[in-house]
DNA sequence: ACGGTTGGTACT
DNA sequence: TAGTACCAA
């Protein structure tokens, strides 16, 4: 539901850019054979020429519609050049046209704050920009008016159309307008010249809105293309929202649209203004009541936030009709492309951008064969994300096969055999909760990407670490501020620390998912990495490594540190938690684990095997997490829980691999130590005791 | 139960 | 919170 929010000024300057049937532009650019023809982008083109995503200008002169088949917009124009969208893993992979909207922002995010809406539109906010420009050189001295600025339509302006452009010089370059007016004005030649250096640069043209706040923007954007730009000045807001159908407005296209016309009779925005503001509210609520009554007086105050980068990253596919999967083999096959892409997409993020997911989800959607099921819907999952094509195959099996019980659960029998009674006809996995990671950190960068190859050799093993055990220090901080410091940054400082905790996390995570695996080859004892009765690929005995480079990426990570490890060192954390908080995010951890004096060797291993005897039998909840079980397992009889650890015992970072040791301590040494933090000889097993207040 | 894929926000 | 619903393009 939208939400209203405080205009911060009525006299702010907005663009929306959007980019003019952007997939073609990209193929266009790509195949400069087929600028000037007729163009759309189809994909998937077996089944009646594929579904078009885009179509280009000349083509929609002759009715080439989006919602076409290929066959369709064949039929309708002979002539259309139909480029299908690359295929990769059996999927589309949109992965060119996502770089070339990146390429874009790259250029509009020059003038001001600058938001990446989708793939191909951005918000800008120019308002300190045009304050300059009207301080420093107002359009009425500006010289040679640039013709792209002159072709600006601007909404309210009446003129024959012989002097259209000579109106709009007027206007523009007005002496005595209203201040609001000039801004715009300015906003307007700002915008022109960017989407100058956006064509000269890229070769792809675009259109825009230039208005005081997001929604006007995003209107004006749309009246105008291909390759114009539109200005809403405020005094023609009323006569352009007054008759403007109700669906026209962003939020306003779906359910709620349609309850204010079945509802309320509204059809135009105009309609609106008679319902006071309470009724609104009465009937949709304090949020979107206001909303509402706002949007119909072109008040909108939401601001533009100022993110370039998605996110989220999110890959899958639907399997429509019957083409639905029937099988934990079907399933496995499509979730093992989908985390390839995934990682791959993660790993350039993380090189890139220095950024870490921190969230795997798995949606799917099931249909019936069984009437019960009928209506009910496949649940998501969610579980901590780790890096690395094969532990996300393992983490997303075991999340579909939480889902899948659950969705199961409430019908009759289980079908046993292969053909059993769902089938799931939409199927994706999408890593979120991505985080920057500070700077100068170089060699955890490097032991992260590492992960995967450094398992099979790993040389870390040293039960020594393992058996001498102490309690972990009571925690100190409150449970509910330590969990908002984590997840609600709010200041500079805990943010910065709350990214520390989140890398450290992390790395202790990883780290121990290592020790985990070893205790594994050393005991020979395996884990039940699944409980999936066929599933047989993520397999536990042969570790792959990823195969996409990542040497080339390490030696990135580190050159391309090095220059900027100087800054964010100076972190503080704010009132009195001065310990960097850690949390454990575990999906199955009951009240009690082993006794955190227990021998821990032994007692992983118990949990190991516990873990394996409730193979494929739900009604076994497992007690104890074994450490595996602790960071992934998605099993559906397990609970969510989180291990809290308030302190980062010293002592723990002579456990951490050596070649991070240092940058972690760099870390630790502007932390101004709890006078309560009780010294330990500890072992970094220590924060898995069990935490009573949980 | 299909335009398909990818992403965002708000609510609970 | 994790999970859901809705919206957009």
């Amino acid at each position: 539901m939208p939400v209203a929010r405080p205009e911060s000024s009525d006299s702010r300057v907005i663009a929306h850019v959007d980019m003019d049937c952007f997939y073609v532009q990209v193929e266009q650019r790509r195949q400069p054979d087929l600028r000037g023809q007729p163009t759309a982008v189809v994909q998937y083109n077996a089944w009646k020429g594929g579904g078009l995503i885009a179509v280009g200008y000349e083509a929609r002169k002759f009715g080439v519609k989006r919602s076409m088949r290929g066959d369709e917009a064949k039929s309708v124009c002979p002539e259309i050049q139909l480029v299908t969208v690359p295929v990769a893993r059996g999927k589309a992979d949109l992965s060119i046209y996502r770089n070339a909207g990146s390429e874009v922002v790259a250029i509009l995010s020059r003038k001001g704050r600058c938001e990446r809406a989708s793939i191909d539109e951005v918000y800008l906010d120019l308002t300190e920009a045009a304050e300059k420009m009207l301080s420093e050189t107002p359009p009425e001295s500006v010289e040679a008016i640039n013709d792209e600025v002159i072709k600006s339509h601007v909404l309210g302006l009446s003129a024959e159309p012989s002097d259209v452009r000579q109106t709009v010089r007027e206007w523009l370059c007005q002496r005595n307008a209203d201040r609001r007016d000039k801004l715009l004005a300015c906003g307007a030649f700002i915008v022109a010249e960017l989407r100058m250096q956006v064509l000269k640069e890229t070769q792809f043209t675009c259109s825009a809105g230039i208005a005081h706040n997001k929604m006007l923007a995003k209107l004006a954007s749309g009246m105008n293309k291909p390759a114009q730009q539109t200005v809403v000045p405020f005094a023609s807001v009323e006569s352009l929202l007054d008759p403007l159908p109700i669906r026209k407005m962003k939020q306003l296209g779906g359910k709620l649209g349609h309850s204010l016309q079945d509802d309320l009779g509204v059809n135009t925005v105009g309609d609106l203004l008679q319902f006071s503001e309470e009724k609104l509210q009465d009937r949709y609520g304090i949020n979107t009541g206001t909303w509402l009554w706002n949007i119909a007086r072109g008040i909108n105050g939401d601001e533009v936030e100022s993110r370039v980068l998605p996110k989220s990253h999110g890959t899958g596919k639907t399997f429509p009709g019957r083409n639905c999967l029937k099988t934990i083999d079907g399933i496995e096959r499509w979730l093992s492309k989908f985390s390839e892409e995934l990682a791959e997409r993660l790993e350039a993020d993380l090189e890139q951008n220095k950024r870490i997911a921190q969230t795997l989800t798995l949606h799917a959607s099931a249909s019936k064969a069984n009437e019960a099921q009928s209506q009910k819907k496949f649940p998501s999952k969610s579980c901590p994300l780790r890096y690395g094509t094969n532990k996300i195959l393992e983490d997303a099996l075991n999340l579909f096969q939480a889902g899948l019980r659950e969705y199961l659960s409430s019908s009759s029998k289980a079908h046993g055999n292969g053909c059993s009674g769902w089938g799931i006809t939409n199927l994706s996995i999408s890593a979120s909760k991505i985080v920057d990671i500070p700077s100068g950190t170089c060699s955890i960068m490097k032991y992260f990407h590492s992960q995967d190859q450094r398992y099979p050799s790993s040389k870390e093993f040293d039960d020594k670490e393992i058996h001498e055990s102490t309690a972990l220090s009571p925690s100190v901080g409150s449970e509910s501020s330590s969990r908002k410091h984590l997840l609600e940054p709010e200041t500079e400082c805990s943010k910065d620390g709350t990214k520390m905790n989140i890398v450290m996390n992390i790395v202790m995570q990883a780290h121990l998912d290592d020790k985990s695996r070893m205790f594994e080859e050393k005991t020979q004892t395996s884990f039940c990495r699944e409980s999936l009765p066929s599933s047989t690929s993520a397999k536990k005995n042969e570790p792959q490594l990823d195969s996409v480079g990542e040497e080339t990426v390490i030696k990135d990570a580190i050159s391309g540190n090095r220059s900027q490890d100087q800054k964010g060192k100076a972190f503080k954390e704010k009132q009195g938690t001065s310990s960097i908080l850690q949390f454990f995010q575990t999906q199955n951890c009951s009240s009690s684990i082993q006794e955190p004096k227990e021998e821990t060797v032994n007692a992983i291993q118990e949990t190991a095997e516990s873990s394996c005897s409730g193979k494929a039998d739900d009604t076994v909840p497992l007690e104890s997490g074994g450490i595996r079980n602790m960071h992934h397992s998605a099993d559906q009889s397990r609970v969510a829980c989180m291990y809290k650890i308030d302190e980062i015992d010293p002592n723990v970072v002579d456990e951490l691999p050596r070649e991070i040791q240092e940058e972690v301590r760099a870390w630790l040494r502007p932390q101004k130590r709890a006078n309560n933090t009780t010294k330990r000889g500890s072992s970094i097993t220590h924060y898995f005791s069990p935490n009573k207040n949980m």
